[in-house]
DNA sequence: TTGCAAAACTTGTATATACAAATTATAATC
DNA sequence: GATTATAATTTGTATATACAAGTTTTGCAA
């Protein structure tokens, strides 16, 4: 909370959330937010380009920054959210099982997170238990010479804040990719497939803001508990 | 192509692929490149931007601007992007059948596009065929006031192209969703299916640039002939 | 009242400057 | 040679100005 447009942004989307801005309304001018937070008109335009990218406003030229309706998407699985982050949202009952944690050596783990064959990386397997059924598991793949120490604890509860917040790892983007595959015997093992015989599979690598990799991770949903929500800007060639 | 910072981003995204920057190195300095392009530093740090935000490049304080290993991600599912884009990449011979071109009033969707519930809306119903298998069913509406004419021979092409440059309707952003369901009986009709009881869904509702409802579609695609790939930042709270 | 033109307003683009913060290269010192 | 301090390089933030382009409002004239 540093920087003055990211306050203005977080502040004008608590604003849209709170109702003071409905969808269709427009925002105040640039002009009028400039005076309003006492600020240049370029900062203003980097705190709305913000909102603009999360899907929370339109900027029309000649007219103002229309508000969306954002109530049909306000499933943030789109970003980079956690689990814990995602349970909280939903307000559901949730649980983690915590059914692995070792440190192993996967060469071809290593090879696609860029770090030497022979090191060490923690692996984690996880359930995720949602009003009484098991229905996600994650398997997560760490460097063990970025994240040192990992206890069941840390992994029952939270890795993203624990990496974020207490090792002050900057975590930055990630690739994912979604598909669908054949549930495998660990499946069976700790989830409660309810007769499906496939399986939602998101796998991401995760990356630092210095562009090294730091995790690799599989999560694996039963299809029908499965809902990925996005919201896309095109590309104009 | 009349934008400073666009055409910049266009050309560097070009030299990225052509090879001239690789995965890992840096690309010149702002202050270079304001040399190279004779422009202001805030021009190129937009076109920048542009690069950042679509994952090409990871802006790192005090180093430079390195470049990202896009390879694996190559799969532009990820944006708006349309069937006939997304073939043209594959560069797999594929086909489009139309099987339904009509008028008609659905109330329910009406209502969710924001138009009145007695207007007339398109319905497109297609199958896309790659390599000899119906893998994936269209169906879309459309709004016929804003789509006034719509031909067998359009639908077999591209609606986008046809929206965006005949029309010169400015296609703007999108709310997407995935899911997986059951087949219908119209999937068992029109697809290949394989053996598979379930498909994977993808419903979507387009926007124009003043923020009106467009277009609303649903994609069916057999699940193991979907993949959805993406680049996604993440935003500090 | 109606229609048109002008003005005012709003966002988009381009440029310039100053300083902060992080990294890297250089030089000096031990 | 190794370490440390300094300088140079590079990106981040904040501010300011000027003009372009699209929309809305205003006001004038018929």
């Amino acid at each position: 909370m540093k920087n003055k447009y990211v306050e203005i942004y977080h502040k004008l989307v608590k604003d849209i959330h709170k109702g003071d801005y409905r969808a269709g309304d427009t925002l105040p001018s640039e002009h009028d937010l400039c005076a309003r937070f006492e600020t240049s008109r370029e900062t203003i335009r980097k705190a709305l380009n913000l909102l603009s990218q999360n899907g929370y406003i339109q900027k029309v030229r000649g007219k103002g920054s229309v508000v969306l309706d954002r109530d049909k998407f306000e499933f943030p699985v789109s970003g980079l959210t956690s689990f814990k982050e995602l349970s909280e949202r939903l307000g559901q009952s949730f649980q983690t099982h915590v059914h692995e944690l070792t440190l192993v050596k996967e060469a071809e783990v290593c090879r696609q997170l860029n770090c030497r064959e022979g090191s060490h990386l923690w692996k984690v397997v996880r359930s995720r238990e949602i009003g009484g059924e098991r229905i996600i598991l994650d398997r997560d793949f760490l460097r063990q010479d970025l994240v040192h120490d990992l206890t069941k604890e840390i992994a029952q509860t939270s890795l993203y804040q624990y990496i974020e917040n207490e090792l002050g790892l900057d975590i930055s983007f990630a690739k994912k990719e979604i598909v669908v595959e054949p549930v495998t015997a660990e499946d069976e093992e700790f989830l409660d497939l309810n007769g499906h015989d496939q399986v939602v599979v998101i796998r991401s690598y995760v990356y630092l803001g210095d562009t090294t990799a730091l995790q690799f991770t599989e999560s694996r949903h039963r299809p029908d508990k499965f809902q990925f929500v996005d919201f896309a800007r095109r590309t104009k060639v």
